[in-house]
RNA sequence: GCACCCGUAGUUCAAUGGAUAGAAUGUCAGAUUCCGGUUCUGAUGAUAGGGGUUCGAAUCCCUUCGGGUGCACCA
């Protein structure tokens, strides 16, 4: 729509004597129950024509449709100025764009960006919570790729520190040697479970040392398992061949898992970075803050910064003994991603609740004048909530990643099936589509929520083939491509329609032409939940021009060929759409 | 206590400072169903409260109330 700007920016100059740029014209759709498709808003323009919104609206359409030819008429309601673009330009437009199969694809930007999402820890499996992360990260990624950048998909894996050794150590001593083969139990599962037995023994040893009258602070500092696993860490550190053995073929059964959940989620990485390998980092970086004095350090020899000016805290950067936090941690390995990869950007998908720390974390690098601190996000997302309630690990209602993975597949199965529409399904197809099912609904409901807020996630919601779903939208997809393949449609066949077109039509035409636009939008605020609502107005709108424009009946061959291109472009958008949000779209359901 | 985030129909979610706050689902009517599990129309129903800025506020500012998170020399 940059003609309709450009000409308002003539407009104005002419009837105004004022220089305004494009971004002071606010266009918008026009809404649904006026007539035209762009809108333009003249309140702000009454300031210099010195008219009434009415006139001035008036003024600027007159100019406008007498410049502009692909503008068949306007109307003014109050501040609004309608614009009804005609029917032959928005044919062209879905002729020469849309109704192309590339139509969409956003040229390369030149710039890298690093997308840091999931960081599991390796001592216990993943739970709902980090299935968001995963979703968001790797859905982000997708959209800025998609919106012309190269992107870098990295995990930082947090595989060593205490909670590991809580693992190791509750499986040499209670475990008796299970391995995953022996065990039949997943990795991360397994691991998990010796994690839970260092809980409960440990808190019977608490309990123990209460009853001979300890109080319950000391009991935990000296109950003996947790003595024991803090030596374990020690040994760790200190590089015991034994323990680290023990860790790598701990962590290795971890990984194993893992990746078969990251496999059914849909995700991958690039780079793996581990905690094992950066938790010494940043101290370089601390003599670097404390010779430029950024930093500064206590009669004890910690380091510290003071933020106060900034409205935040003093924070410690370093201990007094002079080892890590986590903080330093984070700024060595954020300077170390960079020295890797040299990228323009670089996204954080961590939770809500560290918010504090990232808000820290790039105002540091900022102040020792790194220049590629400006281009660091936290891409901060709230908590998922059950219909049940909080999930809470303390008491055992975090929902498991692969049980949820689970079950999803298994009602998608049981409600296609209900449906009785998979007769010609061979057994693998049908395996295939209930995950796609399953996982789509899934995905669908967690993405199309804005990441920073609160979630309540439905099961049995999000699997509804109607509604605002993964699967009433993978349903139109397949729906369309059924259409298109019962016609003997073929994908790219030209049209050249030139008639008037429907309400129900050109909606559609509008809404299509909007793809590239929404992916902008979606990138530079990185949700995808603007795709995911934008996909299913596609496929709402898209019913309602099945039902109201006939296409297999139609009367006219140009037209029929119309409507089946349109299809073909819906259809088009919609996958490339669930893409970016990683749903995959059955041909067929 | 201090800081940050959130508060929208019964419910789950929308709304670059713009028009009569949209959907979905639920409930109640009616019509329709080229290929389906439809679709359409109508009814129902919401910006937590109070101030302020603005031509115009769900959105920005102040305040009260409610929910969450963070305030470790843990990661």
């Amino acid at each position: 729509m940059d003609f309709i700007l450009r000409e308002t920016i003539n407009a104005v100059r002419a009837l105004y004597q004022t220089e305004i740029t494009a971004s002071d014209i606010n266009l918008q759709e026009t809404r649904k129950e006026f007539e035209g498709q762009v809108t333009v808003v003249t309140f702000p323009f009454t300031r210099f024509s010195k008219k009434s919104p009415e006139q001035t609206g008036n003024e600027i359409g007159e100019y406008l449709s007498t410049n502009l030819q692909e503008i068949s008429s306007f109307n003014v309601v109050k501040g609004f100025l309608n614009l009804s673009i005609s029917d032959s330009f928005w044919l062209s437009m879905f002729n020469g764009q849309i109704g192309k199969p590339m139509f969409g694809d956003l040229s390369p930007n030149g710039k890298k960006v690093m997308v840091e999402y999931s960081s599991p820890n390796t001592n216990k499996p993943l739970h709902l919570g980090h299935i968001r992360n995963n979703l968001l990260g790797y859905s982000v990624a997708e959209i800025l790729a998609a919106s012309g950048y190269e992107t870098v998909k990295v995990n930082l894996v947090n595989d060593r520190g205490i909670h590991i050794c809580k693992s190791m150590l509750a499986w040499t001593r209670f475990g008796s040697g299970e391995t995953p083969e022996s065990s039949g139990l997943k990795g991360d599962h397994l691991v998990g479970k010796y994690y839970v037995i260092f809980d409960k023994e440990y808190k019977k040893e608490i309990d123990q040392l209460k009853a001979e009258g300890q109080t319950e602070e000391d009991a935990k500092k000296n109950a003996p398992l947790i003595k024991e696993a803090q030596q374990m860490l020690r040994k760790w550190e200190a590089g015991d061949e034994e323990v680290i053995s023990l860790w790598k073929m701990m962590n290795g059964w971890v990984y194993d898992g893992f990746d078969v959940t990251y496999k059914k989620l849909g995700v991958d990485f690039q780079k793996f970075y581990y905690e094992s390998d950066t938790y010494l980092l940043g101290k370089d970086i601390i003599n670097e803050g404390l010779e430029k004095g950024v930093f500064f350090r206590k009669e004890d020899g910690s380091v510290w910064i003071d933020l106060t000016a900034d409205g935040l805290d003093e924070k410690l950067v370093l201990r007094a003994d002079g080892t890590s936090v986590y903080i330093t941690q984070d700024l060595g390995t954020a300077q170390l991603k960079y020295n890797d990869f040299k990228m323009d950007e670089s996204i954080y998908v961590v939770g809500n609740e560290q918010d504090y720390h990232f808000k820290v974390l790039f105002l540091i690098l900022e102040k020792l004048g790194k220049k590629w601190a400006k281009g660091l996000y936290h891409l901060s997302y709230g908590m998922v909530d059950l219909p049940s309630g909080k999930m809470k690990s303390r008491e055992g209602t975090v929902v498991d990643a692969d049980d949820l993975i689970a079950e999803m597949v298994e009602t998608a199965r049981q409600r296609t099936e209900e449906l009785g529409k998979v007769e010609g399904f061979s057994e693998d197809e049908k395996t295939d589509l209930y995950h796609m099912i399953g996982m789509g609904a899934l995905k669908y409901f967690l993405l199309k929520v804005e990441p920073k807020k609160r979630l309540l996630f439905d099961p049995n919601e999000s699997i509804d083939f109607q509604g605002h779903t993964g699967p009433f939208i993978q349903y139109t997809h397949a729906r369309i491509r059924s259409v298109l393949s019962k016609a003997g449609y073929q994908d790219g066949q030209a049209t050249d329609h030139t008639g008037e077109l429907s309400d129900s039509e050109r909606e559609l035409v509008v809404l299509l032409s909007k793809y590239p636009e929404t992916i902008r939008a979606s990138a530079s605020e990185h949700s995808p939940a603007q795709i995911a609502n934008y996909i299913y107005e596609v496929a709402k709108l898209y019913n309602k021009f099945y039902h109201e424009s006939p296409i297999i009946k139609a009367e006219d061959e140009q037209l029929k060929q119309f409507r089946l291109t349109l299809s073909a472009s819906t259809a088009n958008i919609i996958k490339k759409g669930m893409k970016l949000l990683g749903i995959a779209v059955p041909e067929r359901m």
